[in-house]
RNA sequence: CGCAGUGCAACGC
């Protein structure tokens, strides 16, 4: 179970079929885990019709599929863009007298929000209290993820103090998501704020937090302040990557500082990492915004010429 | 008793 759980978390997924085809039965027979940990690999990698035929043959085989394996089928379902398959794997669950848990329950608003339906998904906030568990870091995480993504982020600060309250004790995603809700809702200060506060708490802050922060400072054009605070994320040994020198590159564009810009990107590839197509998309915008056509038309070029394949 | 399933930041219109 184990060879086959990590193989498949390594794209290996062949491998480890191989390995559950090739069991002997007389030796080793799979059990409700092995079956659970294939149809969550083949659902990672992308074959959710594969994983819910072999779900169908654990049932057949006399196995009775519990909640980790109905979390696996519904996220396969939802990753591969088909959320009506989801959600009929959950009302299928419910059918079969298997019972939700905190864990099923948190995936399934994940994915819920994430395929754009914003109102099942606070449903599925007060389901988690309905059917008697207590809300998670989970839960709250994915809500505020949820509803900052559909465009609620104002909803951030009254959720966040909700928890705060109940004596919720964030962890570094949590307050990276906390963070970037308080960025997307005009409330950049406050974002700083918790950045500084995870540092008293000896939450480290990783390369997202500071990334969410010098994202919403360079999208309100307090461009000086991102830049000090990109740099004291290099200083105090928080690798940079290029989500982050993307960030930079279009808050410095979007004003019409392209020098800047074309400097960070310079430094970006010094330190050893490849532009993608966001931060040439980036520089090209800000390039065609300042009027300066022949320049996008050149730098399209080096686009190119680096390999990064225009979208 | 051990092995399986949950949350985070960047671009255009």
């Amino acid at each position: 179970n184990v060879m086959i759980n990590r193989l498949s978390k390594a794209r290996k997924i062949d491998e480890a079929l191989s390995i559950f085809e090739g069991l002997d039965h007389k030796v080793c027979s799979p059990n409700a885990v092995t079956f659970c940990t294939l149809i969550d690999g083949l659902g990672r990698n992308g074959r959710i019709d594969d994983a819910y035929k072999l779900y169908e043959k654990m049932v057949d085989s006399g196995l009775i599929a519990n909640a980790v394996v109905f979390t696996s089928l519904i996220k396969g379902f939802f990753n591969v863009g088909r959320p009506k398959d989801g959600h009929k794997v959950y009302k299928e669950m419910l059918r079969s007298g298997c019972f939700p848990d905190l864990t099923l329950l948190n995936t399934y608003m994940d994915c819920v929000f994430k395929a754009g339906e914003v109102d099942k998904g606070r449903a599925l906030f007060e389901e988690i209290k309905t059917q008697g568990f207590v809300p998670d870091i989970h839960s709250f995480s994915v809500l505020i993820n949820g509803l900052v993504k559909a465009g609620f982020a104002r909803e951030t600060s009254q959720i966040y103090h909700k928890m705060k309250e109940q004596g919720y004790v964030l962890d570094t995603r949590a307050y990276n998501i906390v963070i970037d809700g308080f960025c997307k809702s005009g409330k950049v200060n406050k974002a700083y704020q918790l950045l500084e506060e995870m540092k008293t708490k000896e939450i480290v802050p990783t390369v997202v937090t500071y990334g969410a922060v010098i994202d919403g400072l360079s999208k309100i054009d307090r461009l000086d302040e991102a830049y000090m605070l990109f740099e004291e994320a290099k200083s105090i040994g928080v690798p940079m990557n290029v989500m982050v020198y993307s960030s930079l590159i279009d808050g410095f564009g979007k004003v019409g500082r392209i020098d800047e810009a074309y400097l960070i990107m310079e430094e970006m590839m010094q330190s050893g990492l490849t532009p993608n197509v966001y931060t040439w998309n980036c520089l090209l915008n800000a390039l065609t915004k300042a009027e300066e056509i022949n320049e996008a038309l050149v730098c399209f070029q080096s686009m190119k010429d680096l390999k990064c394949t225009p979208n």
